[in-house]
This record gives structure tokens, sequence and C-alpha cells, in this order.
RNA sequence: GCCCCCGUAGCUCAACUGGAUAGAGCAGCCGCCUUCUAAGCGGCAGGUUACAGGUUCGAUUCCUGUCGGGGGUACCA
């Protein structure tokens, strides 16, 4: 149960008893919700902050609104009397009696007590979409990892969810790799592994592609760079004038001369340097010479493959199920999952009719030969169809949208992107309001960058994007030998077999990975780190899973039927802060939830679990378990315990994150 | 140019959306294993929340300005 909720509950009845002129703009919905946790236990376990805001809208003294809504709360069978303290904030704690009854509650109820939400609504998580043709980056774990987490979360909750992997199945990116085959395929390679040689193709094709690129981009870059120069050395002619706001402006103005001057040397010599190494390597200086308008020829070959090319067509159609089954390996890895995976192939033939749907209503129109969608207030078009006739990722986002409300009829539907799709998701939403989806909920859930050592976008040394296969790999790889150094060390000597510490590598080396992600804030960039993830101590889920794994081992040596225990009406003991603490933290495990999807940030979860694990290890190793004095504290204790490692076991869980019994 | 995001302890990050003395981990220092897993526990030290104003009972949070960083910005996704 949620006590937080239903103290919310009686102090909205208690405000509504204290109310204000109809006139007086008070929120009272508002006011209900300034139940929190204390910060401090020395307050009790839950304040409420709102009669300070209420006693401005009543002009009258804080603390005589508190005591009011104090003598109109009642809470007497949850909490100990209310107390007001400083300005009027009013400070509760829960009775023993309660935590007691309501362990015991959550003992015997596989959901540890938490109920399902009353109003069930329909989600759609939009989630990971990688592009096939690519593998799969570091750049794709946030979205991946966060969005499942979302979504087991709000199932867990009881509402009706599609999780949906949006994949690029369709871009120009296909149109690189069928080049790429028709020219440069290495059959046996092919054979042996197509997802492998498919990639290699990719990156080929994109390599070429990006020489010509870059090429016709360098004289722009010299130019822009010689323009920099230009702009310092008449910034450096002017002479001080003794106004001081005019001489602060030239300053800054000859500051930001010198940086673009700096930037754009930089710029130009990082793709001189980067032609260069094509050019003095001989066998691509050749392909480049044969190739001159690879570019081109590759988007030749995505826009017949649109326009339904027979040939380009049967290429897809091979070349689709093994990049699928090579990116179901890595989500089987991930343990996360999917109740759809409609790419933008899927959408491809809805496009035009979706275009000239918001022609004919007059919401788009063509403005250089290209179809687009204004938007109030804003100063670039959303466009929908090139010039070329062709579609953009704009146009299957609406197509989606449509379909999606047709065949879902969503409340929400959520896009863990990261955020510098903002703008596009600003216009994608405008779009639909226009076109009529207003009733649904849309939210761009963004997240920030992965971040090296040297505060840039994560990469290899080479500077290549970081593969994700790899990433794991290394992640277990680090995990086995913190693994194996563990058990070495133990003083009863090695408890883990060869088999059971590879899989318990495995649990932890891809649940740090994905801890870290997840116990991070996600609108913020951050800095990626194997050792910090692997950390022994921390927030992270080895310390987690280590507390369960002390838990179980308990049970283990105890010989504990747990089954029978949860049965009986344990009258569990907190006579001892830390056991206190730990049974406050247990049932407070609802509320994370809640507060998870309230701007659907796991960190909030991942906070809550770090607090109760915490709280666990100071319990651990305070209050001695199977030797407790009496055998009525040994079974409060390892009630304690069990709830402990359930509550744990189902926090991790809806993280995405797994358990080990013994590490 | 315009728009968006960010700046918190030496480092990496929190802070329940305006609440009490801004919290963790790492790094540093001091303690605790003949007792259920020391991947642990207890403690110390570390801060002008970039800067300057403003709003109010109260600001890391809201507003304005300044400095610094990142991202986006018409036919890629």
């Amino acid at each position: 149960m949620n006590i937080r909720s239903r103290l919310r509950d009686r102090l909205q009845t208690a405000l509504e008893g204290l109310a204000p002129a109809p006139d007086a703009a008070v929120d009272l919905a508002g006011l209900a919700e300034m139940v929190v946790p204390s910060q401090d236990p020395k307050f009790g376990d839950y304040q409420i902050n709102c009669a300070m805001p209420l006693a401005k809208a009543l002009k009258r003294p804080p603390r005589e609104v508190a005591q009011e809504l104090v003598d109109r709360l009642q809470v007497d069978d949850l909490c100990e009397a209310p107390t007001i303290a400083g300005p009027g904030f009013i400070n509760l704690k829960v009775r023993d009696d309660r935590l007691v009854s309501l362990l015991q509650t959550a003992a015997k109820d596989d959901r540890l007590g938490i109920a399902p939400v009353a109003h069930r609504k329909q989600y759609i998580v939009d989630y990971s979409a990688p592009n096939v043709a690519k593998p799969m980056h570091v750049g794709h774990i946030r979205s991946s990892v966060i969005g499942d987490s979302i979504y087991r979360t709000l199932k867990f909750l009881g509402h009706n969810v599609v999780g949906d992997n949006h994949i690029g199945d369709w871009g120009t990116q296909f149109g690189m790799i069928i080049y790429g085959f028709k020219h440069f395929r290495d059959d046996a390679a092919y054979r042996a592994n197509p997802v492998a040689e498919l990639s290699r193709l990719y990156r080929l094709v994109n390599q070429l592609v990006g020489y010509f690129e870059g090429q016709a981009e360098l004289p722009k870059l010299r130019q822009k760079a010689d323009a920099a120069k230009a702009v310092l050395a008449a910034a450096q002619t002017i002479a001080p004038t003794g106004d001081k706001n005019v001489d602060k402006k030239n300053a800054q103005t000859l500051k930001k001369a010198q940086n673009d001057v700096e930037s754009s040397a930089k710029a130009v010599a990082e793709l001189q340097e980067k032609l260069a190494a094509m050019d003095a390597d001989p066998a691509v200086a050749k392909l480049i010479a044969a190739h001159p308008k690879i570019g081109a020829a590759a988007l030749e070959e995505t826009a017949k493959l649109h326009s339904g090319d027979e040939e380009n067509l049967k290429l897809w159609q091979e070349f689709m199920p093994p990049c699928l089954e090579a990116l179901e390996e890595t989500y089987r890895r991930l343990h996360v999952t999917f109740d759809e995976t409609l790419g933008e192939s899927f959408y491809h033939d809805r496009l035009a009719e979706v275009a000239e749907d918001f022609e004919r209503k007059g919401l788009a129109r063509e403005s250089d030969g290209a179809l687009c969608i204004f938007l109030p207030g804003q100063e670039t078009p959303m466009l929908i169809r090139k010039k070329d006739g062709a579609f953009l990722y704009a146009t299957t986002d609406l197509a989606t949208i449509k379909y999606r409300i047709e065949r879902w009829k969503p409340d929400a539907v959520l896009y863990v992107v990261d955020h510098r799709q903002s703008l596009h998701f600003e216009q994608l939403f405008a779009a639909a309001k226009l076109a009529g989806y207003d009733a649904c909920d849309f939210r761009h859930i963004s997240f920030g960058t992965v971040l090296g050592k040297d505060g840039r976008p994560y990469k290899t040394r080479s500077g290549d994007t970081v593969g994700l296969k790899g990433l794991l790999d290394e992640a277990v790889e680090r995990a086995a030998t913190i693994v194996a150094e563990n058990d070495e060390r133990n003083p009863e000597g090695p408890q883990l077999s060869a088999e059971e510490r590879k899989r318990v590598a495995e649990t932890v080396g891809i649940g740090a990975l994905k801890y870290a992600d997840l116990s991070q804030n996600r609108t913020s960039d951050y800095e990626f780190s194997y050792d910090k993830m692997l950390a022994m101590n921390g927030n992270t889920a080895t310390y987690m899973q280590y507390a369960y794994a002390r838990v179980r081992s308990i049970f283990r040596r105890g010989g504990v039927d747990i089954e029978a225990l949860r049965a009986k009406n344990i009258a569990i003991e907190l006579n001892t802060p830390a056991e206190r603490q730990l049974a406050v933290s247990i049932l407070r495990c609802e509320e994370a939830l809640e507060l998870a999807l309230v701007d659907f940030r796991p960190n909030q979860l991942t906070t809550y679990l770090f607090e109760l694990a915490s709280h666990y290890s100071t319990f651990f190793d305070q209050c001695p378990v199977l030797k407790a004095p009496t055998p009525e504290l040994r079974d409060s204790r390892l009630m304690l315990c069990d709830l402990t490692a359930r509550t744990i076991k189902l926090g991790l869980s809806l993280l995405g994150i797994d358990v080990v019994e013994q590490m």
C-alpha cells in the first residue's frame, strides 16, 4: 500500500473542509500533492508543506493555518499525532503497528502489496529504434534501456502498454548497402556471416560517400575559415573608444572572432587529415577513383528500392532476416523486449496519403518545391515531401501517429529519443495537433549523450563509435574478473563453479551497464566509465545484487522455509533505528514507482533502491538474524530480510536487471 | 542570427519540480572481519549551487542580465 497517497487523500479532505473564498486562486489538488517523505528522520516519516502557500492565499499566519489543518487532518489510524515545526511544516510519523500490519500484508502478496492503478491508461512506448543496416552502438543503449524500464514499470502498475521498436529499415543506408553489395561484396564472407559482411559494406560505402562529401565541403570550410580571419582582422583594428559599453561589446566581438578562427581552422585541418588518410591508403584510393559518383548512385539505389525495383526489393528482403536476427540477439542479451517491431518500411505505402491529406486540408503547402507544414511560432517549417517527391522521416512519423491512434487509441505516446531531436518532436507534435490528434498526450522522453573521458561523445581511440556488442562483452569480462577475485577471497574457499561464475558475471556485467545508464537523470549527458559502472560500492546494480545475495545466503544457511514464514503473521519488531528504517524503506516502493513515472525518470527508482539496499546493509551489520536473541526476533528479522530481497528483485526487474542467488 | 539544454564538493552525479542544515559514490583521512558474503558498516573532511540582480516567509529550482559549455536550426534520420 502507498502510505503517501493515502496521506494525500486525507490531506485533500482536510483542505476541502478549510475551503477558502471561491474566488481565491487556490489549487487544492496541487496543495494536496505536497506530502513528501521527510528529508531527515528526526522530522518523522512524511512532511506536509502546503500550509505556507495556503496561508498566503488565505492571508493568514502560516502556523495558524498549519494548526487548523492538523485539527482537521484525520490520520490517527495511520500516524502518531502530527507536529508543527518551523514556519508551518507538518511532520508525520507513521505508527509502528501500522508499519507492521502493512509489512504483513506485503509479505502475503506476490505484488508486495502494490495495487495496480485505479485508472489504467493505454500507452505506447517507442524506444531503441536502431538502424537495421548499421550495427548498434553505444548511443542505442540509453533509448533501449530507459524505454524498456518505463515500459516495464507502466505495465507492472497495471497500464496497457505497447512497446514498439520503430526500426530504421527503409532509409538511405539501405541504398548504400545495396550499392556495396552490387560492387564490393565478398561472397564467401557474406555466406559465412551475412550481417558482418553487410555491415562492412555499409561502412565502406559510407566512408567513400563521406570522402566525396568531404571534398565538396572542404572549399566551403576554407571559405568560412577565411571569412572568420577577415572578421578577426577587422575586429583587431578597432581602437578603444573610452565608452565602457561599446568597448565591452567590441571585446566580445573580438573574442568570438578568435574562437571562430580557431574552430574553423580546426575543422579544415580535421577534414584535410581525414581525406589525406584515405588518399594515402592505396586500396581506398583505388575505390575512390573507380566510384566518383558513389553518393548519387547510392541514393539512386534507395530510390529504386522505394519505387519497387524488383532487384533491390529482393535484396532488401534477403538482407532483412539476418539483420533482424542480429538485433534480436542483442536484445536477448540485454533483456529488452517489444510487442511490435513496426519499422519505417511498414509505413512506406501510407506516406503519400498522409502528405496529400495535409495538403488537402490546407495544413501543408508547397514552398521551394517541397511540401511544408508551417507551424505557429516556428521559423522553419516541417518538410514532409522533398522537391524530388521523396518523403522524409517527419512524414513517416506522422503516418506512424495516424496508424497508432487508429489501432490503439492511446492516451499517451512516449518517444524515448535523444535530446538532439527535440525540435523535430516539437514540430511533429504540433503537426499532429493540427491534424486533430489532440486527445493524445505525445511526449518526447529525451535523454543526453553518452560521453567519453574527454567530454566528447563516446568513441574508440580510432574515432569510431563503440559497438554495443563489444561494450557488453567488455562489461561482462570485467565483471568476470571481479567475480573470480571475490570468490577466491572467500575465507571459506571458493563457492562458485566455473559455470556459476560465468552466469554471475553475465548478470552483474549487463546489470552494471544498464544500471549506470538508468541511475543517471536521463536529461543530462553522462560520462561513460567501466570502472565506475562496475564499482563494488556506491549506487550501482552490483551493490543491490550483493545485498540480495546476502539475504539469500542467510536463508540458505538457516534452512528457512520461506513460504511458511510468509504465511505466518509474524509480529515484526521495530525496536532499533536500523530495523524501523528498513521497514519504512520497504513500504516506500510503490511511491518510488509512482515518482519514477511522474516524468518518466527511472533514476527515481534507482535512488530508491539504493536507499533500500543501504538501509539493509546497515541492518545486516547491526542486527544478527540467524543468531538473534529470541526465536521471535529471528522470525521478525527473517521477515524483513525476505521483504527486502523481494523488493530489490522487483525493483531491479522493473529496470530490466536480474539478481543472482550467490555472488 | 534565432531556438533549446546545461554549469552543484578535487572527480562523476543526485536533489520527489519552491521547503527545514544542498545529498551520494569515487578519491583522501580515522575506525570495524575467531559471529549470517568486508562487493560491507561506522565516522571525519570537503560548497558563495558559474556570476550579478530580482520575485517571497523560503530559490540549486521561477524571472532578467552577464560569462562559459553543448545541441539544433528547409529537402539525412
